[in-house]
DNA sequence: GCGCAATGGTTACAATTGCAACTATATGAC
DNA sequence: GTCATATAGTTGCAATTGTAACCATTGCGC
């Protein structure tokens, strides 16, 4: 009876191989994608990702406050933020403010907002049609369902913290990357200043 | 007969929704899974994911030169140059240069090198690991063939440069966001400053 | 040999990003 | 009411990244 081999050479394996290592080539996949998109966005309508990305959730729920722009997104409150103003600036976007809470900002398409959607928005479709036809209907239904999965999963494990078997003898300071050092020093939280 | 409806609401439609288009997912997972393991290798080891990358290839193909390191990792030279001084630095490299062409580098993993790298490699194969264990085996080959079949099209669409249908009207430049400018004017290529 | 384009690798600088600190407002305990 | 704590959003600064320019060397045409 011969040995039992692997079947074939696929993604976990117990050695290293970094073009089969799934999380590399994830990076790379999407790497490829966002760049190719961003640059396309820059050219012909001076969007970023992030701005696009605003725009879109914008385009489908209006009304929303930044957090919640930074909660359907994935975004962080700084970068929606940032996208934010810019888009302001540009007049795509409206805001107002909640009168019952002050704090909260109320974010809409601009007429100008939505037109420039109206024209974003089936281009980002044709790419991904076009990234799609590499796929049959059947892969692209998998495809759809082992993303959902691996994100599942992906944020479970990060929430986990500590994903990985306790290291038994740390790198020492000396061979470990700079900390990041915060330079100024904190500033007494009142009465400063003024 | 009844009227024919899409079979089920997933990936490409006509109507564009974040959270159901395929780039942006992507965009996400890939981000999660590298946050985590960038965390985790910077904790404990203090590497970034170019230095891993790098010792990762290395690891396997000890003597690469510096370009052929960024064919193998899909970094950019400059990523590679950084990534590689870091680790001279931390003495995790050691850096000879070819006699035949004194331009090109030849680089390996130095004892060091090797131990944090004997160290790592479980470590990544373990979160791998993890985030595969939300797939059957069926699935997992699936996943292999689904990533490298997007890649290659994405790449392809990418080289063909101009995947979108032509602009009919390009947004007018007082729309667009502003263009990066080069403040430093060109210098003279020789004979300037000596 | 000379001149010039191509290649390997580094450097300079600007744009982007990530994080903590900040201001302003709201809320709850007392 | 006061105080402490929480939340919405912005700002400042350092780290990272991307791009072009750069230097040194090589290879080719002549």
């Amino acid at each position: 009876m011969p040995t039992r081999r692997k079947s074939s050479p696929h993604a976990s394996s117990d050695q290293l191989h970094l073009d089969r290592f799934i999380p590399y080539r994830l990076s790379v996949l999407s790497n490829i994608v966002s760049v190719s998109i961003a640059h396309a966005y820059e050219r012909e309508f001076g969007l970023s990702i992030p701005e696009w990305r605003v725009m879109a959730v914008l385009a489908r729920y209006p009304d929303l406050s930044a957090v919640e722009v930074a909660e359907r997104t994935a975004m962080d409150k700084v970068a929606v933020s940032r996208a934010v103003s810019s888009l302001l600036a540009r007049k795509r976007l409206t805001r107002n403010h909640d009168d019952v809470d002050k704090r909260r900002s109320i974010l809409r398409l601009s007429q100008a907002g939505q037109a420039v959607y109206k024209r974003v928005a089936p281009l980002a479709l044709h790419y991904e049609r076009q990234l799609l036809d590499a796929l049959n209907p059947d892969e692209r239904r998998t495809l759809d369902r082992l993303i959902a999965r691996l994100t599942e999963r992906a944020r479970a494990i990060d929430h986990a913290e500590s994903w990985f078997p306790a290291t038994a003898v740390p790198i020492p300071a000396s061979q470990r990357a700079r900390k990041r050092t915060r330079k100024r020093p904190p500033v007494n939280s009142r009465g400063y200043n003024q």
